[in-house]
Parts: C-alpha cells; sequence; structure tokens
DNA sequence: CTGAAAGCGCTAACAC
DNA sequence: GTGTTAGCGCTTTCAG
C-alpha cells in the first residue's frame, strides 16, 4: 500500500452545455466555434475559445457522430499480425488514413481462415464505421461469404489481396508479375532447370507466385516437369524441408525460385550444409525483400513488393468511395488496383562472378 | 462503364424504434431483449428476436456507448508497426482485446519520438475510450509529457516498454536480465573478452540491455573497457558497421553480445567476410529471437522476448483498471509488471563443437 | 450573428 | 412484464 493515490482523481470530461454556461452563450454558438463555423464574432469566437481552452474541453466524437451519421472511422480487418506482412500493410493503412483525417479501428482474425465473419462484420457496422478495409489473404475459400453478405452491407467495402472479381473493390499486389519476374531473370543468367519452392496452394498468392514462374519457363521454351516444384508454407522450416525434397527429386536443378524470403532462408542453410554453392551451383531468388534479405549469406536477390504502399492505396480508394457515397452521387464502379512488384538482384541470383553487393 | 451499380443499393441501418414498431411492443421491450434481461415474457421475447433477424436489425454502440458512457473501446497507441517488434506486440494486445470484449481504437504515431502527444490523446478521449495504452517505447525524452498530463487523464493509462517508476502502471520486458543472461552465457562458455553492440543508447531498452552485459562481466571479474562496446540503431546495416569497428577497436574480443539479432544478422555477414568462423574464433548471442534466427549462419544463439505476451499482460492489466474505476472503488495503486526473457542457446555460441543444432 | 426547439438511437429510472 | 418520460452530448433547422 501507498499513500499516492492511483490513477489520480480523474477528471470529469467537460460537456458543451458547461461550456455555454461559463461562457454566457447557448450550446449552439459554441458548437460554432469547435466547427470553425465563419457565422460568429470575433469577440464571441474568442470568448468561447478562452473558455473551452480553461475547461479543457473536448468534444464527444460519438455525440458528434450520432448525430452526423458519419464516425469517420475506418474498420480494418486483419490477420497474422505475428508476421511482418500485414503488420507492414497495416503501417501504410494507418498512415494513410491519419492523414485522411480517419480513426482506425482494428480487428484481427485469429486465423488467416477465420469463419464465420459475421460477427465481425456485425460488431464493425454496430460501431458504424464509414467503411471497412478487407486486409486478410484469400485463402481457401474465406472469400465465400462475399456474395451473401455484400449486397447489403451498408458501407464500402475494399478487399486486399484478392482475385480482382467484377462486383468487387480490390487492391491486390500483381504477384504472377513478381513470380514471372524472379524467374525470367534466373532464365537470362542462363539457368535452364529452374525449381520453384511455392507457398501454400490454397493461398491465392502462392497460386499466382507458381503461375509468374510457369509463364517464364513457358516462354523460354523450357519444361516444366511435376518434379520441378515442391510446396512449402511459408515458414523458413517448411522452405528447407521442401528444398531438401526438390535437390533430391530434381537433380539437374541450377536454380531456384523459392516464394517467399523466409523460405528461402530455410533453403540457403540447407544449401550450405550440402555443399550446394549459391550461386555458382544454384542460383536462387526470393520474394518480399525482407529487411534482412540483403545480410543473408549470399545476399539474396528478390522480388520486392512495397506492402505499406499496399495498404494506402487501399485507404485512399475506401476513403473516396466513402465520400462518393455521402454525396449520394452515383457511387464507384468497381476496379481493380494492381500494384507492381519489382525485382532486386543480389548476389545469389548473379551467376557471371562479380563482386558482392553486400549493401 | 458497366451496368451493374457497385457498390449495391446500401441498405439503410434499422433502428430499434423500427424494429418496435414492428413487433408491436415499446422500445423499452425491444432494448431488455437485445441486452438479454430476463424481465421479458419468452413469448415477447421470441416475437422480438423474429422482428431483429428479418431486419437485420444491428443496436447503434455509439447511441449505446453515450448513454451509459461506456464504450467497451481501448485506445492503443503504437509506433513502428513496420518492424516485427512493435506487430507482434499488438498481435498480443488485439487477441486479448477480443477476448474481454473490448474493440481496439489504433493509432500510430509516424515516428518513435513524435511529439507533441496532446493531440493523439485528445482524440482518443474524444472517441470515449476507456482505456488507453500506450505501447511506444521509452525513447530520449518522450516520456516528459506524461507528469504534465497524466493527472487530469479521464481514464487509466498503461505504459509498455517504460522506466518503471511511482505513480505509473508500467507493463516491461526484464531487458537487464536478457542482456546478462545472454553474457554470463557467453562468460560460461569460456570467453573473456565478451564485446558489445548495443542498440541506440537514447532507448532505454538498450540501455538496459548494456547494463546487463556490464553486470555479467562485472560478476565475473572481467573488466569493462571503454573499447568493448559501439552503438548500433538495431539495423542489419548498423550491425555491420559497429561490428567491423568493434573488431578493429578490440582485437582480443572473442565474444560478442549484440543487442537485436537484425545487427547480430550484420555481424554475421562481416564474420563470413573476414574470415571469422563462428562461434570458434568468435561466440555470438544475438536478442529478440527473431523466426529467422534459427536459420542465420550459423544459427543464432538469442533472448527470446515474448512481446505477444508483453501484450497481452497489459491489456488483461488495463482491464483491470478500467474495471475497477467504474466500479467506484479504490483503484488499483500503481504496480509494474516485469516480464522475463528467456535464453535460447544455438550454434553461434557454442564453443564446445558439438552438433550444429539446425531447428 | 445568435438562440430555441427538436432529435440522432439508445437506456436509466420510474411508473403501472 | 411492459410502457412512459427524460436525457446522454451534440448538431440540424429554423426563427429572429
Amino acid at each position: 500500500m501507498n499513500d499516492t493515490p492511483f490513477p489520480p482523481q480523474r477528471q470529469r470530461r467537460a460537456t458543451i452545455k458547461e461550456v455555454a454556461q461559463a461562457a454566457g452563450v447557448s450550446t449552439m454558438t459554441v458548437s460554432r466555434v469547435i466547427n470553425q463555423r465563419p457565422d460568429v464574432s470575433p469577440e464571441t469566437r474568442q470568448q468561447v475559445l478562452a473558455v473551452i481552452q480553461q475547461l479543457g474541453y473536448q468534444p464527444n466524437s460519438l455525440a458528434r457522430s450520432l448525430i452526423q451519421r458519419r464516425s469517420y472511422t475506418l474498420g480494418v480487418v486483419t490477420a497474422g499480425l505475428k508476421y511482418i506482412g500485414p503488420s507492414r500493410t497495416l503501417n501504410g493503412i494507418t498512415t494513410q488514413a491519419e492523414e485522411l483525417g480517419y480513426n482506425v479501428l482494428l480487428d484481427e482474425l485469429p486465423s488467416f481462415n477465420t469463419d464465420p465473419v459475421q460477427p465481425i462484420l456485425d460488431t464493425l457496422l454496430a460501431r458504424q464505421v464509414d467503411g471497412i478495409l478487407w486486409a486478410v489473404p484469400e485463402i481457401g475459400s474465406n472469400r465465400q461469404w462475399i456474395f451473401e453478405r455484400l449486397p447489403d452491407l451498408p458501407v464500402p467495402i475494399i478487399f486486399l489481396t484478392t482475385q480482382p472479381q467484377e462486383g468487387l473493390m480490390v487492391v491486390s499486389m500483381d504477384n504472377t508479375l513478381g513470380g514471372y519476374l524472379a524467374s525470367r531473370h534466373l532464365v537470362e543468367q542462363g539457368c535452364r532447370a529452374i525449381g520453384h519452392v511455392s507457398g501454400p496452394l490454397d493461398w491465392w498468392e502462392a497460386r499466382q507466385r507458381k503461375s509468374g514462374w510457369q509463364q517464364a519457363l513457358s516462354e523460354a521454351g523450357l519444361p516444366i516437369s511435376e518434379t520441378a516444384s515442391v510446396e512449402g508454407n511459408w515458414s523458413s522450416a517448411s522452405g528447407e524441408k521442401a528444398f531438401r525434397q526438390l535437390v533430391e527429386q530434381y537433380p539437374l536443378m541450377d536454380a531456384v525460385f523459392v516464394a517467399n524470403d523466409q523460405m528461402a532462408l530455410g533453403a540457403l542453410q540447407v544449401a550450405h550444409q550440402a555443399g550446394i554453392r549459391v550461386p555458382q551451383d544454384l542460383a536462387m531468388v526470393g520474394f518480399d525483400n525482407l529487411a534482412e534479405a540483403p545480410y543473408f549469406w549470399p545476399p539474396l536477390s528478390t522480388v520486392q513488393i512495397d506492402q505499406q504502399e499496399l495498404g494506402s492505396t487501399a485507404v485512399r480508394a475506401l476513403v473516396q468511395m466513402i465520400e462518393a457515397s455521402q454525396l449520394q452521387n452515383q457511387p464507384l464502379p468497381s476496379q481493380s488496383i494492381l500494384v507492381k512488384p519489382e525485382l532486386i538482384v543480389r548476389a545469389s541470383s548473379l551467376r557471371t562472378l562479380r563482386a558482392i553487393d553486400n549493401q
């Protein structure tokens, strides 16, 4: 027991009524002042502002939202925040939302595959969010609910990392392009037997990346054998296991496109242990451009995806939809946005033995 | 232009009044039903529930919070979500909040050092959050505002990653212990010249980790020279640079405690290039236990900190404070919680050449 | 330029 | 069990 009471005596929040009384005006006048309306005389305004200052008055957003039917709040649904990808996206979301004057009500699903989503949507809607940002990757059938629920949603909703489709507003990374860029680069390095460690194929993104790999091989006239790819689950452990299997079942392999950097790290470790020199014996390209990738050994070539940009783009689009729908105008047509990835070349894929780029 | 209008015609949200009319009862009865009060006849309840179902009625939380003076919302302030640490903590926060029936209003500071914080607090308070969770690490003077603002905060607040102090509710990791465990382990491995790559020393956590290192050396009777430590900024690039400098200014060094795994990764790369064998020539321990750490080369010994646990502990404590203060009871005394870290030993610090632990 | 009245959607407090 | 009245804190509408 200590004698300092904690928490300290709570201050009651002042109301607009109290401000009005203290300033000797009506609540309407105070309201005009806090809303920066022009139709208040300078003296009255000063007077009111002084009282507000003195009382530490802060308008109650709840009451405001209630009457204005506008909460300036975005409902953001995410999953897997313990991984760096989703959190980088969230970073872009919060930053952009803040800039546009919106608050973020965050909901993290317990798993990527959470079902049903009904209660989550309901909670968000009950809180009167102005729009919803669904930032959970498309996996298996976790988009099934959309066509059931979408028609009667009272607010705009936008989907991240989703197969673009009619009637849906989607912002996604062009994963196919990413897989293609990585694999074409390997072709250009003179590799002719290019394997693939894919992500879990119930993930839409994993399928896209794999299809980019297939495209690049086809284009180069290289055969795509069944044994040239193995499925992982994004983790380094799975990358280790998958790569080990790949080496075994595809002994001719002289390059590999690994669907994310974490799995590539696992693969690199197998290579070390097995005495496979990277890139001399085997060239490797990853995906994601983790902050750590330049410091892998050797530094890892990879595909850069700007997840923050993805998040902020989605927020901008959502806010546009919200504002359009508030104006009673014809709402925006559905329109998908595909963000382009970029190839980053480092030592792990350079067959021509040049000085290793450490940065 | 396509002819499917998007978004589809918005459904107006039904109100309690409409439900009441449709069910032929008063709004009060509907209110009783949705609040699961016992004093409604079974028939009436059924009747009302049917109408609710049919109309897809969802009570408006804003209106509810307004009258109940309770929003069941936690204001969470964070920073640096693009880094894995803060997002793992956030993961723990959202999960625990959900479980306890609270929503999360998220605010990410543009930088760790953002100042002033006044507007952020005001926004949260305007939205009538029931409590605030300040999940920004203590850096430089970014806690200065506390004693100015704390006394008149109308809701409980809890601080993460903060120097425990009288009058403040704090949940932190025991960083000193972590640094101590790492360094003592190196001593036990027979190392006698143990260097340190610290984090930026304006971070409280960095100072704590360094002081743990000092403690372990003192305890072992080893001298702590000025040249035995260099400051980094948490990034791999800074780790590379700092370690390079350390090797130069402290040539006798046979072990190093690096204040996080990312910097350790940079240091490992320098070691590779310089032909310093880890752990034979130099033992290394990191801090954080990144998911990637077991796949570094060699696998990195490190200090595990459970950041999710940190977040969920803070939420539990905050909700307790909220509930205590609602009961008009004597509020809880300030009381700090220190979460313990754990040493994880892998190949990078094992001088006795055993089989390398790849898992 | 300022204020009075009404009401956003809901529930506390009381009646019956 | 159920309804009535009042009001949470604010803004809309309209009057002056």
